[in-house]
DNA sequence: GTTGACATACGATAACTATCGTAGTACGTT
DNA sequence: AACGTACTACGATAGTTATCGTATGTCAAC
């Protein structure tokens, strides 16, 4: 077993800056600390601040750790569907009343959406009502 | 004119305690400390605490100050539906890579939607598809 | 005109985040 | 065995947030 971390605490949500950390990693899969950096080179942030971050991330829960060879591989310790879910239901709760209906409106409303994209997600919309029984 | 505040400095979002906040006033109308206060006795907050955030939410420009009598009436700046439309874009950014029907999928997997508000969300997008253009 | 009630202003603190510099460590090559 | 390179660990800093205590101001009523 490679987890040592039992689930007793929630992972918190992740900031910011720990949400692009963890897009990398979603993206790419495990990786070191020089590959998260080199994808975030656009950024210009120091090496050993993405290193911090890291560490900090793996002290939250945010990220498990393993040893390869000279260096350590980090991973995502929540899928990102997860995540998506624990970060929408925040806002849910905190913006919208819990109201889902309120915040697919403000989702539609905020940014221009296709046709497609419309019509994508009525598709959606029948699974879900097949799905919830 | 009330507002001194040229449009210069975008508004930042909310904090959570701001949004908190927000959402009495958004509720109630233009309202004193003392009144934030009561409606937040729940949270057990000093007085001075939420007279300090709401100082701090002028500066910032999330709530316009009057005179009025013996003590001040605070107001949104901005209305409930611009803030929500403002945190779920930058959710959708942060998290989602703008996709909006990823934001819907977890909007809908977060918790558990009932058939009811499932066709009223179907409802809305039709209003949307011919809003659309 | 002194006092009490209630308001605002201001400063302090603790926690957290993002950032980085410096120091230490280990390995491969010479 | 010494050196250079690449890695990790650690501490420091500045900025932000949430929190509150204390100080100050003002009006009404005695």
């Amino acid at each position: 077993m490679t987890r040592r971390t039992p689930e007793s605490k929630p992972v918190p949500l992740p900031t910011e800056a720990e949400l692009e950390i963890l897009s990398i990693l979603w993206a790419t899969g495990p990786g070191t600390v020089r590959e998260v950096h080199n994808a975030l080179k656009k950024k210009q942030i120091g090496y050993t601040t993405v290193l911090k971050q890291m560490q900090v991330m793996v002290e939250k829960g945010l990220l498990a750790r393993s040893e390869r060879f000279r260096s350590h591989v980090y991973e995502a310790r929540l899928p990102k569907l997860e995540t998506q879910m624990q970060l929408t239901r925040n806002l849910l709760h905190r913006a919208f009343e819990g109201s889902a209906k309120s915040l697919v409106l403000g989702a539609l409303s905020s940014q221009r959406v296709s046709h497609e994209e419309l019509a994508e997600i009525r598709r959606m919309l029948d699974e879900f009502e097949r799905k919830v029984q």
